[in-house]
DNA sequence: TATGAATGAGGATTCATTCAT
DNA sequence: AATGAATGAATCCTCATTCAT
């Protein structure tokens, strides 16, 4: 599995050297937005976590908010990579197989669902696109499962009952963060599904 | 039962302009906020949308946090109201009510949940905080719902199906600025949460 | 002897209110002045301080300036008042009539020196002038008393003698809010004077 | 012996141009506080005098008022290292040793005391302390001169004595920008201590 | 490639002043 | 005469971005 390409850099990292400093500038981004949040993000910050100049982040970036692009890009490519990669088990039932899916994706979340929730704060169009593109994966997979298993559900409109899934996780994906959230609330998601579906 | 309150402002609106001058003010914020998003959200730009000078916006809000701060509170306010008032049907089912609670709120949300949205950006705890409150209210009324027809539902811990109604219903909401999104998801999510809790 | 008689007002005050007023208006900024300093000194909180309405400040006053100068005049007024109307004492020595002036002058100090000192805050040149001017009569006043016993002294320029101890003076009133400064200071100067003098 | 240590700067100036910018930006300060007054003296405004961009000036300086705050400190700590340095001369008597004070006093002071007298607008406690610690630093050397010669003095508090003068010298110095001062004033003034001290 | 000093447009906020009531 | 809400020019300061070294 091929690590993130990093598309759309201004200087294209042919060196060993450039790739690491793009994702140290990223994982910098990430850190302060999480430790700081969004209005402190500024880009000295950033390149001064990653421990660069401000000049170094903009050889490798067009802007502040490709920076961000680009972050949202990676997390959300792991995601999906994760999910796409997920072993195709011919005998799995719809609900073992949403299950798979879910953990899979929750699995991708690497700095936990704060870094999402952060990075809605960035002010960009770009973003939102990055994002409901990968909502777009996910659904598209979700319909997937729910396409073969089509016999054994009670649905009928499959495209509408992915999109139903998808965004009820997320809003519970959004509220991760918060005290009350644990596994057996994830467990519980799952049963709904189960029940709605089948 | 009055529109909104207006605590804690600067001046105290003793005359019937100032009252009006408040609302102007939340309302162009509002506006604003959604045609041009929170990063052109500047003070001045709503207190030109608002008809008003700056001056006069910080005569009604110690600074830009504050009115945006009002401006969740009311609309938030309206929500925990409408939801609030609902009138108590003896033998409603619970689909039934669950079904009248999410259209009395969606009711409430005057400028969709893209305002939300948009006042998420707003780099404040105050205002994570005045969220987090009326999502509270909202899973109380839930539980308050379930717990009245405990005997007809299959879930053990209503507390937490609760949290999870509202928190999915959150995720359908803040999607619902997308194209897919309509009267016949809202319908399906019903379904669903009916399928689970029965 | 009368009142200040507060020229250059914008509403000549022909009734007894408006006096009251103009003198509310002066203690009040006086007051503000001390208490928290020019920076703090805006016409709004010397208005509210004064229990009138801005709008009644900017009847009396033409603006912020002209409002200092009067105060600065009616106490520079004081000053010189108390000055120009100590007796005249034929068999008085140089000593003693210097000394009567000096505490003369002290004594129409209302508010302390501090009032004098905030007063330089005010950045406009015609309160220069007034300060100025008020030094100008102190110096002159000196000098008549010089000059009247001329032959007892050593000093051979006594125009410049009088601005020498003027100016010394006001370096002594100017640090008499520090704590070390006290009555014997007082006491010293004078015997610093009479031994440079005689 | 260095111009000035450049204490407590936003950034550390390593290199020879940073040295020369704040040199600059406080000699602009300088300038402008100098020709148009403290309420005219906008960082924008010294900026440009200065030659740079008003963020060059805040890349130095915390704010406006910690760059007035080491304009003091700059002038304040010429004069303390000009009068600290005064070579010991051990047959000198107390009018000489005063008339070298005053004079070195007078030496460092580069702008005249117009500047100082404009700095008092400033509205910082902080800078109050710097005068106040220079005074000090006076003060205490008047009274060391004061104790070596103790025997030919007719006063007894030395203290007081070395405060009397300093403040008497303030006061002078700050009527300086007069028409009326000039060298013979100064003469006048070391012809009273004389006669005052002996 | 990397650096970091310099830039300057833009934003939040203040406050002297006005004027309709 | 008095009021006080409204005004908006002017100020301080930030931070994304550039460019000479």
């Amino acid at each position: 599995m091929p690590r993130s390409t990093h598309k759309s850099l201004r200087r294209k990292p042919k060196q060993a050297r450039s790739l690491e400093t793009v994702d140290v500038l990223l994982e910098a981004a990430a850190r302060v937005l999480l430790a700081r949040g969004y209005s402190a993000a500024t880009t000295n910050r950033i390149a001064e976590t990653a421990g660069v100049s401000v000049g170094t982040l903009y050889e490798y970036f067009e802007n502040k908010n490709q920076l961000f692009e680009a972050l949202i890009q990676r997390e959300v490519g792991l995601i999906v990579a994760e999910v796409s990669s997920l072993p195709f088990d011919e005998g799995a039932s719809v609900a073992e197989e949403i299950r798979a899916l879910s953990f899979a994706a929750m699995k991708a979340v690497r700095y936990g669902p704060e870094l999402f929730w952060a990075l809605e704060h960035v002010p960009d169009a770009a973003l939102r696109r990055s994002r409901n593109s990968a909502r777009g994966v996910l659904i598209e997979k979700v319909r997937e499962v729910l396409a073969r298993h089509e016999s054994e559900l009670r649905v009928r409109d499959i495209r509408r009952a992915a999109l139903l899934v998808v965004s009820a996780a997320e809003g519970i994906a959004i509220n991760a963060s918060n005290a009350e959230f644990d596994e057996q609330l994830a467990e519980e998601f799952i049963t709904m599904l189960h029940s709605y579906l089948t």
